[in-house]
DNA sequence: ATGTGATTTGTACTATCGTACAAAAAATCA
DNA sequence: TGATTTTTTGTACGATAGTACAAATCACAT
């Protein structure tokens, strides 16, 4: 793409909103909504305090965009990924598969936004984590419906697992997915420099991996303890 | 027989401090740090905001406290169960011993303080999500020591996966854990009531049977997959 | 070039933030 | 008790928050 230099010299201004979206995402994303000033988003997309207001009326309407932009695209994608991993034969593939079609898109976008995909899914975190009643809205009517299909596939290739250990398992899915992004410089720490966390298809792989083997873990049956229980009682 | 109380419980009211230190820690476990105001945390705590000042001298004096009061008695918790978790013969009981040694302390408190374990727990997580610089240099220096030991422990019980995926799996754990502390009303719905997502004891034996399972998974050589990949292509 | 609507800028308003500090009240000790 | 220390209260200050709004500027069809 040639740039044109139709204005001055300070030419970066291609779309002003887009700018915005873009500064105020990564910005929410890394440091939570309250943390994040106006100004600051302003700032770092080189544009004024008041055209944020005049864009998005509000901070919320800001985060409200953020949202629609990629909600659409991404359980577009993961929809489509699904339907396709629900052809997959083998049953054991096929969990991996629908497991694959629901983290994949969390990491990389699934439409023309430039690698926003991992960027959204953090931001999604850490609005969950904050309590943010925008995101709470929009995730509960937006992702369930998702959610539920997910479960239900997993379910049908699993059908000796109840219901409730399916949730329960996607559940820590999507905690573990959350925290992937949140915090990947624990996982380089950890590991003492063998493992690069932010590394999107190397956490993709160690994750499907580790969640897979999760689901196919034995059912839960509250009823009759499976195995005798190793002991940790201790008391304080 | 008159009482010299020469400590500092005093009995007119149990200790302002302490109904500080409980406000801060429910409000910021639920609404992140900058959302709540040190005039919402004397409000709930029924003081005045000055003394706020008085006691912890700042907002992130505040929580350097909390985060002081909890730190040693769950780490030390952690510390005697995996004690004892190591000394289990059997190699599938030990992990799920260590499993269960990292995971009870999160949930239970491990002192006097009432029931606040998976408060504090929460607070860390929605604390990690935000990034806040205070809790970062807490949590660094004071939960990887015990992340490592946790992680060496489960190495040794399962020595034939690499360092690295056990350090991604404990990060999932950890990650899974988090979730479920932070929205556990989300179980509650997609599990349609089935499950509910409040109970400490239902999410203990959920989390300690599918994180089992994920570290039991084989090891992720990227060198050669082992099985064949299921078809994920789709192009955008 | 010029007029017109869309956008950007600059600034100002009010509310609330964290924190400081002096006075009041309570607790402790001689 | 009276003296002294600890704790609580009330209030105020500077900084910054979100947002509104008029003026300035730009894009572009005519």
């Amino acid at each position: 793409m040639v740039r044109k230099p139709t204005s001055k010299e300070t030419a970066r201004k291609p779309n002003m909103r887009e700018a915005i979206l873009a500064a105020a995402e990564e910005l929410f994303a890394t440091n939570g909504f309250n943390a994040v000033s106006v100004r600051d988003i302003a700032q770092a997309a080189g544009a004024n305090p008041g055209s944020v207001t005049y864009h998005f009326k509000t901070k919320d309407g800001l985060l409200l965009e953020i949202y629609r932009r990629h909600c659409g695209p991404m359980n577009l994608r993961r929809s489509e990924l699904l339907a396709a991993a629900k052809r997959v034969r083998d049953l054991q593939d096929r969990l991996e598969a629908i497991v694959r079609a629901y983290v994949v898109p969390a990491f990389t976008s699934g439409s023309d936004l430039a690698g926003g995909g991992a960027r959204f899914t953090r931001l999604r975190a850490v609005m969950s984590a904050e309590g943010n009643e925008v995101a709470r809205k929009i995730i509960a009517q937006t992702f369930d419906d998702t959610s539920h299909a997910f479960i239900d596939a997993i379910h049908e290739s699993l059908p000796h697992i109840p219901r409730t250990d399916i949730v329960w398992r996607s559940h820590f899915l999507l905690g573990a997915l959350y925290y992937s992004l949140v915090t990947p410089d624990r996982v380089s720490r950890l590991s003492r420099g063998e493992a690069d966390g932010s590394d999107a298809a190397g956490a993709i792989e160690q994750l499907v991996q580790a969640t897979v083997a999760a689901f196919q873990a034995p059912a839960l049956d509250q009823a009759a303890p499976a195995r005798r229980r190793p002991v940790v009682s201790s008391k304080t």
